[in-house]
DNA sequence: CATGAATGAGTTTTCATTCAT
DNA sequence: TATGAATGAAAACTCATTCAT
């Protein structure tokens, strides 16, 4: 069981994990996190050494968030094309998807980060490259079970994947249409079906 | 010729558009802008109303450098498939562009406002809109000239086209890797190439 | 026998008179109490009523330190110039003991408090009141046994002897050298000699 | 001339200059500083990097109104022995000159710097080293015109003389009565015209 | 038009203290 | 009595903006 201590961490960091994700880490203040959390600031600082902290944790918590929804999807979906469809499945209605309605996180992040937040940065890129190894392992496996092209290029098509995964949802953020994620995904299952052997 | 007051505006947008695009707006501060300039603050506000109205400037700036970049680029090409190519072929080497050194503004730009800036939402808004125009106007006169497959999609391939770009410049950012910028750039090209007749 | 109660509040006071005289009254947080104790914030506010409580405990510990010290090393000397030549012995290797490392308690709880903290004044100025008289009780003591000369200004010797052990102990905490304390405990000790008959 | 900036900066020094002395480093609060320049928390921050250099700037301050005050009563005097006197006259009125009411910067910032602040504890060990040196060269000046037992150990003097200045003025403050100050200062007197070859 | 000192609201963080367990 | 999470006030410091010169 958790420690009182814990829980308020645990709860902190749930209900200000959407408020970074949606203002960015320069954009949420202390204020927005004691407005989020119902809690005052001593409570804040009584669980957490800072701000950067609070962020890593929620940058943590809103990956997680992702991955455990596209693992629970996976273990719906019986092939690996099927599998690997799950991303374009999910992303095509990510604003429906609470943990995404304020785009993804990895892309926030890694976009306000890059330059700024060393802590953060690293956090997005591992959490890219745990990605990236995820969707590889799908197509490996694919390929030995036959159901996938054996000459595929499993790296590069990760990296295709995630491209327009997230080069669709920024576009769909700013513009408010739905439809550059629609056409993405279109493609991108698309070019997952064509993976098939 | 510009006046004294159109110089100095000029000079602080010039100045200024790398910081913005590098520390996004709300990691700017005036403090920023004063030392990137050399200018007191009094000088920023004799000349804008606000961080705000320099901040929109310096997005147009930004852009405007990207267009002006491609267009050029652009010229030097016969036909529409290689102009096509200028997108792969810029973006690959995105990094050693002084203008997308910290990234691509509308990338930036985009993942930064959409939720919290509304006035350079809509700027990011409109340069998503103004680049899938351009994007689909070569297309329109590729197919017109016979050099590209007349069935071709221009609006669906110019959002591909897009988000391959954008999605590529965030991971390759982040991870300071040029891999995935390499893989998602020469798929890119490929498929610009296959659009031929 | 003491009760829990006054165990533990002992226990505080000990753990905690060192990081007072060291810090200052200002300087030293709760939080530094309770790492100094290893006791949580709730067990101080237990057994105090307040920071300043533990201060004057604090202070009352250190004084009485120094007071027991002193009157341990006289018992050990013979005459009464002997017991005075204690002060000029003591303060000369201040820095090894362990209760004046951090300096007189007395003259920092003196120059911190006398124009901020009433209490922790008054309890200073208590101090320095009762070290005047117990000198001038030795010398008269002296007078009267016919070591001392009998026109020897009993209240005046003993203000001299403070200042002099007082402003040598400052001159050397800060400066960090040792010659200060020397030269003026060893001129101390030359007028301590000089009151013999 | 001075600048508008160096004015203030000045200005701020003056003001607040008495509350450090009164009130210590940790004791004064930048609020403090605001109530007693009038000025408001920007401005303080406008003119210096932060806390520290306000109190630095202060100490300096202080102890620079110290020396000066000494030097020019020191011109009035004729003799060394006369120059001397002017430490015991000066400090043997300390609570009247306004610059030392709360009593001596050197004593004070001394006694909370020395284990707490590296920068100040510099500046009072070289405020302490500077007194001794300037005594020292009366002194040996003092030998030079004959004025002076030539075997006078001035360097030893020297302590002696900040030992009982310094001790005094504490002994006084806290105990709010003159009566220590006059006797350590009556003694001092004493032991200076004693020099007298 | 340019300067830069000044402002006051806002930022992050610390503090002494309380109180439910 | 002991704990330590929670509090709210206050701490140090930053920021966008103004305005006298």
């Amino acid at each position: 069981m958790l420690s009182k201590a814990e829980r308020t961490r645990q709860y902190i960091v749930e209900k200000t994990a959407p408020v970074f994700n949606e203002r960015g880490y320069a954009g949420t203040s202390i204020n927005d996190l004691t407005e989020a959390t119902g809690l005052s600031k001593g409570s804040i600082y009584g669980n957490f050494e800072n701000k950067d902290e609070v962020a890593l944790a929620a940058f943590d918590y809103n990956f997680g968030q992702i991955i455990h929804y596209l693992k629970s999807e996976m273990t719906t979906r019986e092939t690996i094309i099927e599998k690997l469809l799950v991303y374009p499945d999910t992303y095509r209605n990510f604003l429906e998807l609470p943990f995404l309605k304020a785009g993804c996180p990895v892309l926030n992040t890694s976009t306000e980060a890059d330059d700024t937040h060393p802590l953060l940065r690293e956090k997005a890129a591992n959490a890219l490259a745990f990605w990236k190894s995820s969707v590889e392992r799908l197509i490996q496996k694919g390929i030995e079970l036959g159901e996938i092209k054996p000459d595929t290029n499993a790296p590069a098509f990760a990296v295709v994947l995630m491209s327009l995964v997230e080069g669709a949802v920024m576009q769909a953020k700013v513009t408010r249409q739905v439809e550059p994620l629609q056409v993405s995904m279109d493609y991108l299952s698309r070019i997952i079906r064509e993976l098939g052997a």
